[in-house]
DNA sequence: AATTCGGGGAG
DNA sequence: CTCCCAGAATT
């Protein structure tokens, strides 16, 4: 039996049912995609059923504000995500007539949707013999076929969608790809496969050279940055705080958060209070005082942010004070998201 | 070719 | 702690 073969067959006898397993709907297809990027599978099922049910089809979604798309998107990382669905949304609406494009190519030009999407959307909706690469399929082609080459480096990029497309069963290409990542994910996992069970185990380079856990080979760790956030809490007398949304680059784009000062190192009240006194404050501070003796450290994956929230008591009202009950409307970081819900007035 | 985008779960 | 997840866009 072959390659693609066995991986069939084992996907048959193994698949978890999934809920966009049962349509072909282009929109469906690229909506669960889209949430599964970079995402497990258990983290993003839940917002699945959240965005069908809010959104039922592209128009819903493309009518929708950004704002509640965010906060629908709020907790799952990489917002980046979420505004380009929602453009991409639009896009197909306005000028797509509703209808997604049948087409890799056609596909590839969307907002959001790149070499895997497009092929995993092609392939799904439409049986377009293109094959998907994701992490799953690097680590089950390197291992089957013991390829060195690191998978982030761009020569592996080409030869791994190569070999893909060599190995590949055209034939039955829709549950082809969904099977080949199935199988990275539950049987050839990255840590412990369990290999004595495996349909695969006959022709495998990697556990013949006993090499599994060395394959795929991955360079280049990133650096962790250390930033110092400190998050002003503002109370005025009606009990109003204050939100303002995350503009330009970086991290959290378009998400909203307390009024930040970022400083260089940890900083006390004092350097605090003459960091405030530069933004020329209207309404005059009664008190500042600090919430978390200990910073809170928020890690991702390419930075750890140590925040300290200090609770600002201001005699005069705020002129766009929003009342904390509100706070919880807004798309905010799980960082901001984890204080609100925790802090009682 | 490298870096930058989040958050969570497994080991 | 480290690694990695149905990756894409930007630099």
């Amino acid at each position: 039996m072959s390659f693609s073969q066995k991986v069939l067959q084992w996907y048959q006898e193994h698949k978890r049912e999934l809920p966009w397993r049962n349509t072909k709907d282009p929109y469906k297809i690229w909506l669960s995609e889209v949430i599964l990027q970079q995402t497990r599978v258990v983290q993003g099922t839940p917002y699945y059923h959240k965005f069908v049910k809010a959104f039922p089809t592209v128009q819903d979604l493309a009518n929708a504000s950004e704002e509640k798309v965010l906060k629908l998107w709020q907790g799952l990382g990489y917002y980046s995500r979420a505004r380009n669905l929602h453009a991409t949304a639009k896009i197909v609406v306005t000028e797509y007539e509703g209808k997604f494009p049948d087409t890799y190519e056609g596909l590839k030009r969307l907002k959001g949707v790149g070499d895997y999407t497009a092929s995993a959307i092609a392939s799904i909706s439409f049986g377009i013999p293109e094959p998907v690469v994701d992490g799953n399929v690097y680590r089950v082609l390197a291992r089957y076929f013991g390829v060195e080459i690191p998978i982030n480096s761009s020569q592996g990029i080409k030869y791994f969608k190569t070999l893909a497309r060599e190995v590949m069963d055209r034939k039955n290409i829709r549950d082809y790809n969904q099977a080949i990542m199935e199988f990275g994910a539950i049987q050839c996992a990255p840590k412990k496969p369990y290999c004595l069970l495996c349909p695969l185990n006959d022709g495998c380079s990697a556990l013949k050279e006993n090499r599994v856990a060395d394959l795929p080979v991955k360079l280049n760790k990133t650096k962790v940055k250390q930033r110092y956030f400190n998050y002003l809490v503002f109370l005025d007398p009606q009990m109003r705080t204050q939100l303002e949304q995350r503009k330009g680059k970086g991290i959290w784009q378009n998400l909203y958060q307390f009024p930040l000062v970022e400083s260089e190192k940890l900083i006390d009240g004092e350097e605090l209070r003459t960091q405030i006194q530069a933004l020329d404050l209207e309404n005059q501070i009664k008190s500042i005082s600090l919430r978390n003796k200990e910073p809170v450290v928020h890690k991702l994956s390419h930075q750890h942010l140590h925040t300290r929230f200090w609770m600002v008591e201001l005699a005069k009202d705020l002129k766009e004070g929003i009342s904390w009950k509100q706070t919880i409307d807004f798309p905010v970081p799980v960082l901001i998201a984890d204080f609100i819900k925790t802090f009682k007035i």
